[in-house]
RNA sequence: GGUCUGGUGGCCGAGGGGUUAGGCAAAGGUCUGCAAAACCUUGUACAGCGGUUCGAAUCCGCUCCAGACCUCCA
């Protein structure tokens, strides 16, 4: 009934550019504007990657629970970036479409549908929009005029470059990341091929390429690709406006994508483009980033098979998903079996209650009291998505329900209903968890009226104090990883994959 | 080298000047034919050294350790 829920709450995030938690109030409420920065899809991603897009997937789900009406803009890179870090580098699409013989573009949509069949997976929402780098050369074009028309970008050699030092004396350049622009003039490594540029902090808009390079445009510079940057600044301002009120991505693209992406904006159109950043921190393994270059990272598939060596066996996508939010965003997060095993166990504890809230049966009074229960849930998304002190929240609802079942809690049914509503609403529509099907898919209802009659078989037994029948049926079917739940209204069964 | 972040009990992970995080594991109890499940109870903690304070895990300084960014990366 109540879906204006913003109007109740008060919610709370950090943004990276203030370096305080702010009250969320957005530019044009109920409308919400949020850009995230997607994948470059020029190979699987990898659990790190998922664990980002998870990040926002919580705070899209949360601010469209809050009512608002949320348009969220997440872009895929599918042009191909240098994959060293000079001049004549080979981008890393082209790199990869030779390598498997494939035209850039195939390599483009193999690894864009793997993107979408893991985000689907993990149940991460799809965006509003999901919009490409090469379906918007023409808006980049134009983003450049205006940056060269307000002489913040130069030319030389077919190629344009953004001048830092210029926009510098009209801007905060670093402002985001925290730099000072003397530091990183005095930082910054020398690199080879950089003659063009005026200095080296300055930034690709559009490169110049020769016929060697796959993936390549015409412009008004001559036949080449746009900088690594500037998609980001395209894509946004032209789906969500000059400003708008959330942007996400990993915490490795504050700097220098993120600081490139406001110069751009600023130096193109002189506002402010975003009003909340937000950043995502890193999925690590044995204390280091997970990340392609380092050659740790998990795929999926790798993941939920076990097959890999740093994994002892298999999990499943929700227990990953609960895993990863048993952590704050802006934490890391060590993955490790000890923490994957945990979560395994604590998410079928949490799911078992969910899956039973409906045998729930209202009583007289409430032990518990329902109201403040769940205002908790909010307040702790309310802080700045903090999902692990939701998860501590509806641990709580998790022992008053198996009370409940037990008989030995009552609720009366006006708490009951919203009891049963919020404690859905947080697991389902909120944190996103659901229950995973069992591994028989297709024959389930043939094993439910197999173990009905075992299970009958058995409490027969048990009637005759037959117990060495009875055990024989309980151990042989545990040795199946078939667990017997023994209640007083009866038995249940749970299969452990 | 520069900038920044973090070091919490057996493990993961919140919190963050005085009051229980939570999950997993461990111990005891209730229930049970015995178990399992469930419920109840319990323990061990804030890297080290100084300082501020009536009081610090929480603030400040130093030390040690780890990580991130400075180059493509979620």
């Amino acid at each position: 009934m109540q879906t204006e829920r913003y109007t109740e709450q008060e919610l709370f995030l950090y943004n990276c550019l203030s370096r305080e938690k702010e009250r969320f109030e957005p530019m044009n409420a109920p409308h919400v504007g949020m850009y995230v920065c997607g994948p470059t899809v020029y190979s699987n991603v990898h659990l790190g990657n998922v664990r980002s897009f998870l990040s926002f997937d919580i705070v899209f789900r949360y601010l469209t629970y809050l009512g608002y009406k949320v348009r969220y803009v997440r872009n895929i890179t599918d042009v191909g970036h240098l994959t060293g870090d000079t001049d004549d580098g080979e981008d890393k699409i082209g790199k990869k479409a030779r390598l498997e013989n494939l035209e850039p573009m195939e390599v483009v949509q193999k690894y864009t549908n793997d993107f979408h069949d893991v985000m689907r997976v993990f149940n991460i929402l799809p965006p509003s929009i999901e919009p490409t780098a090469t379906g918007h050369i023409i808006e980049q074009i134009e983003m450049i005029k205006k940056i060269l028309d307000n002489g913040y970008a130069y030319e030389a050699n077919g190629s344009v470059y953004f001048d830092v030092t210029r926009y510098s004396k009209d801007y905060d350049y670093g402002k985001l990341s925290g730099r000072k622009i003397e530091e990183l003039m005095s930082n910054t490594r020398e690199l080879d091929g950089q003659d063009e540029k005026r200095n080296s902090l300055d930034f690709a808009l559009w490169k110049n390429a020769d016929p060697s390079h796959l993936m390549r445009w015409p412009s008004p510079w001559g036949m080449g690709f746009p900088g690594w940057h500037l998609e980001c600044s395209v894509m946004s301002t032209k789906y969500l406006g000059d400003q708008f009120d959330i942007h996400g991505g990993g915490m490795d693209l504050k700097f220098p994508h993120h600081e490139c992406e406001i110069a751009q904006n600023k130096g193109a159109n002189g506002k402010e483009p975003v009003k909340y950043w937000m950043h995502g921190n890193m999925l690590t393994v044995n204390g280091r980033k997970m990340a392609k270059s380092e050659g740790n990272g998990f795929t999926p598939e790798e993941l939920i098979t076990g097959n890999h060596k740093l994994l002892n066996k298999g999990y499943s996508p929700m227990t990953v998903r609960f895993f990863m939010l048993q952590g704050h965003y802006a934490s890391t997060l060590d993955f490790s079996n000890e923490a994957l095993q945990a979560a395994e166990k604590g998410l079928a504890k949490l799911m078992n209650a969910y899956a039973r809230l409906g045998e729930l049966k209202p009583g007289d009074a409430s032990q518990l009291d329902v109201d403040a229960w769940r205002q908790r849930c909010f307040d702790a998304m309310n802080d700045d998505f903090n999902t692990p002190i939701l998860i501590s929240v509806l641990f709580e609802g998790v022992k008053v329900t198996n009370s409940m079942l037990a008989g030995q809690q009552s609720m009366n049914a006006h708490d009951l209903e919203l009891f049963r509503s919020t404690f859905s609403d947080f697991v389902g529509q909120v944190l996103g968890l659901h229950l995973e099907a069992e591994a028989s898919d297709g024959n389930n209802e043939l094993l439910d009226g197999v173990m009905q009659l075992v299970i009958e078989l058995r409490a027969n037994a048990k009637a005759n104090k037959d117990w060495t029948t009875a055990d024989k049926i309980r151990d042989e079917l545990a040795a199946l990883q078939v667990q017997i739940k023994d209640a007083k209204e009866g038995s249940t069964w749970e299969h452990h994959a």
